[in-house]
DNA sequence: CGCGAATATGTTTACGTAAACACATTGCAC
DNA sequence: GTGCAATGTGTTTACGTAAACATATTCGCG
């Protein structure tokens, strides 16, 4: 058996042409055999799979995607593995891919531009069938790379700006207004504002500004903001409501930037004996689902994470794509709770 | 420019020998200035590093992988994720592998092993440098393939069992003996236990049982579980202790599976009035970071999730391992809270 | 100044698979 | 029973890179 060297061990390892060789046929067949593809008699395929069985040998898929410039690759960049809503999208996407037999390489950026930047270039060395960025945000470098290369490129979670190719997700600014309209219509005049990563989680950002603009044009305003440098957590928004309480004069109503911030607020005032939204109001973003064995139900904006990470897998693995840019909005919904 | 076709976009995508053309070198000399080795001079790398920048070329580590038996690769399954945990674990990998220029490829398996089985076989697929499992538990398939491609093979978060080469956690009987001896030594003597994922999850299997054959031997004894086909949320702890509180005469002291269902059990507690441990008693298990946020600190076992992924990936990346199967123990350690 | 080591670059070849093309054989409609 | 499409298998070649080997050139040092 012709074996090789290979750093998957430092024993040899059989090829197609050993199986083929104990099969008794030629390395094109047993390729078709492994990929099921062409014609092949079931006399000829089950001699194979004894073959490859038998000498232990696995479908090498790298060393062909060169030849037919394919890999069966998608780069998935995501901006933190602490929030549950990013590997709630890698799990749409990984849904979707697995069922095409492709695989997600991933890396993580931090929110950090430039880190990001430097993720892609990595991705690309994959040559995957394509790219999911987070956002609409990007560097100049990565723009630049990705239309040289014409790789296809899903941005997801943003509908706010103009996307490279095609983006799925909602508007960030719309989720941010709607939470302010809904708060001046339960009447409240005085609010605070929770957020973390250091302001880096631009579409938070939007968020805020949004939600601000509304507050504003309401005659009513923001009264305090904590913004933390570490990423979000139940903690840190426990120990920001805190804070914000303490003041002299309170919010009446405290917008955080994500669920978690919001529910270790409900953990402080449940710890200090507060009523919501008697005492202050709390609302959070994203509608995760631990939400509902809280005691009580944060007013929240649902967003779709696992659709917008199914579709965006979806798009990347049609044969052709829209050449035009375009929005795929897959809409989040303000989802009033017992807190506001 | 020789561009060919490529199914990163229907665009054509330059290669070494094109960036070498522009920059009036060999290809050898262009791929050794993008792996960083050898021998270049300054004006050369830098002829060849405008070059690549000019025509959009970035390094394809697919290719020559390949001719040189090594991908740049690290396959790794986890079994949920639904749990931080795993997220945590990945972290971890992630981390590792980054500082060496790896990724982990990654897939899920529900906790069943013929998934793991195939994701294991599809994994191959890539010729990893190594593959990381979850538990010592394998079909038989899968430890004889492993064996016949000689793959290294990290397993981790657990190490009551025979490790296929070595694996890296902690013991899960240890840990549910010594929550068992904990609460028997607080004066417990009627338990209940919450479980999750159908049973299929082994380690908290193991945990249970060390802990029911405890709390036998102290004469007392578990007086009723709960176990869900579905995968664990603070949502099902919360019905789940709803129901076991409702029996005719509930345990005292409640012993989940891990921290999700564990705070949804402190959540029933506190949405219904019910005093910890006055009134029953809890405990978890993980130590997930968000149970400092609760309103009252749960008692559980802090597992070391990121340094089990970090040690791990470290162990794939050494040039050369012990071919002696090995146990490394990252010890877990029970903290008692406030619940028990 | 001469010679070996260090530095710098090029040439040839191998990697394992899949596309493209070629050639049998079978089935079946007319 | 003849012809042509469908089925089944083989041969040659290309893929883009990196190892192995070869060859200049420069440098330091006695």
């Amino acid at each position: 058996m012709t074996k090789r060297r290979t750093s998957m061990s430092e024993k040899l390892q059989p090829t197609m042409h050993d199986v083929a060789r104990v099969a008794g046929v030629s390395q094109m067949t047993v390729s078709r055999v492994m990929r099921g593809t062409g014609y092949i008699s079931k006399d000829v395929r089950k001699q194979v799979v004894g073959a490859a069985r038998e000498i232990g040998y696995v479908h090498n898929r790298l060393a062909g995607g060169n030849a037919s410039y394919d890999n069966p690759i998608v780069g998935v960049v995501v901006p933190t593995m602490q929030n549950r809503v990013f590997t709630e999208v890698l799990s749409g996407i990984n849904a979707t891919l697995d069922e095409s037999g492709l695989r997600p390489v991933f890396g993580v950026s931090e929110y950090a531009p430039n880190v990001e930047e430097d993720l892609v270039f990595d991705l690309l060395s994959w040559r995957p069938r394509g790219l999911i960025l987070p956002g609409l945000e990007h560097t100049d470098s990565l723009r630049k790379i990705v239309s040289q290369t014409g790789v296809r490129v899903a941005e997801i979670m943003d509908t706010d700006g103009d996307p490279i190719s095609s983006c799925f997700g909602f508007s960030h600014i719309n989720a941010g207004e709607d939470m302010a309209k809904h708060l001046i219509a339960r009447g409240y005049r005085t609010f605070a504002y929770v957020g973390s990563h250091r302001g880096l989680d631009l579409r938070a950002t939007k968020r805020y500004e949004a939600f601000e603009r509304i507050v504003r044009d309401a005659g009513a305003q923001i009264v305090a903001h904590e913004f933390y440098e570490v990423a979000s957590s139940m903690d840190v928004g426990r120990r920001a409501t805190n804070l914000l309480l303490q003041k002299e004069t309170p919010a009446e109503a405290i917008y955080f930037a994500n669920d978690d911030l919001a529910a270790g607020g409900l953990m402080h005032c449940l710890a200090e004996g507060l009523d919501t939204p008697g005492d202050v109001a709390l609302a959070g973003f994203n509608g995760l689902s631990f939400l509902s064995a809280l005691p009580r139900m944060i007013t929240t904006t649902v967003t779709p994470r696992f659709d917008i990470g199914r579709a965006a897998a979806e798009w990347l693995l049609q044969p052709k794509a829209d050449p035009n840019p375009n929005k795929v909005e897959i809409a989040a919904e303000l989802r009033v709770g017992q807190t506001t």
